[in-house]
DNA sequence: GTGAATGCAAAACCTTTGCAACTGG
DNA sequence: CCAGTTGCAAAGGTTTTGCATTCAC
């Protein structure tokens, strides 16, 4: 079920140098928990998670980790708020919504053929690599169930 | 040039609760600096350039201006990365384009009648309070001055 | 075998907090 | 006057770093 690190997920994945990675037990480790819950843990809750299954792994690693899959195209880092960088293993092109609420994290798709930056009066000429969109409101199942959801 | 603390500056600044915000001097000077510049300061290069014109200003207090002025609408808060949060001054909605050679921050307009949450495919029923763009790329001028500027 | 990755603890960094002194309306 | 704000220093939380040990290839 997760057996496919070198298979690119998405289009995104193209300048990834795997010839670099060595897929180590934490590496594998931190890899499975984001994808058997996918929420948005922190990097101290993925920590949790994976110390269950692997008592010795450290904290430090755990950072390392996320930051090796992150730049390998595996993992998204998302940061909101002063908060922690959550970690994300959605590799398609998404937004985030947290919800005030019930304090979740959800992943927003991209419209069928819309684009992300087409709202913005870009300078012309400016390349855009990457963007990052984070909304906050009020989620439907919250709105639902009265303004102070999970009081 | 800075007298217009109680004119809501677009139609943003809606529930701001004036009668509770006591202007002091360190408050004062904390959005000078912001109007004086209109980079996008962190929170101690705020601290640097305010200590030029009052001394005796402290970091925290830097931090308390900053949380009391966003708070009221005045100034936005820009988290990216991991960095230390940014402020802005600039109250219309926009986004923001961090260029990735000159690691300066850019201020990006809406376009006419565009919508900010327009590309995303939000759940009927969500609620959006407060959206957050950011892009990293090359700007214009980086671009024009070959890859590697300002090395 | 060897360079890269881990684990640990300590440090770095940003931000918040507690509290006495001060100040703006 | 007096609640709200400041300044200081210390604490809090997240993330990084140094280094000896271990491991994946």
């Amino acid at each position: 079920m997760v057996e496919k690190f070198k298979e690119p997920q998405d289009s995104q994945t193209a300048e990834v140098d795997f010839g670099d990675f060595r897929m180590t037990k934490q590496r594998r480790a931190v890899f499975d928990v984001l994808h058997a819950e996918r929420d948005h843990p922190t990097a101290s809750e993925v920590y949790i998670r994976a110390k269950e299954q692997m008592p010795s792994i450290s904290l430090a690693t755990v950072y390392n980790c996320l930051e090796t899959l992150t730049q390998a195209g595996l993992v998204k880092q998302v940061n909101v708020d002063r908060e922690a960088s959550r970690y994300c293993p959605n590799l398609k092109p998404h937004a985030h919504f947290f919800c005030s609420h019930c304090q979740e994290v959800y992943d927003v798709d991209l419209r069928p053929s819309a684009d992300a930056v087409e709202p913005w009066a870009l300078p012309e000429g400016s390349i855009v690599e990457h963007v990052e969109v984070a909304m906050k409101g009020c989620c439907p199942n919250c709105r639902g169930a009265g303004t102070k959801a999970n009081a």
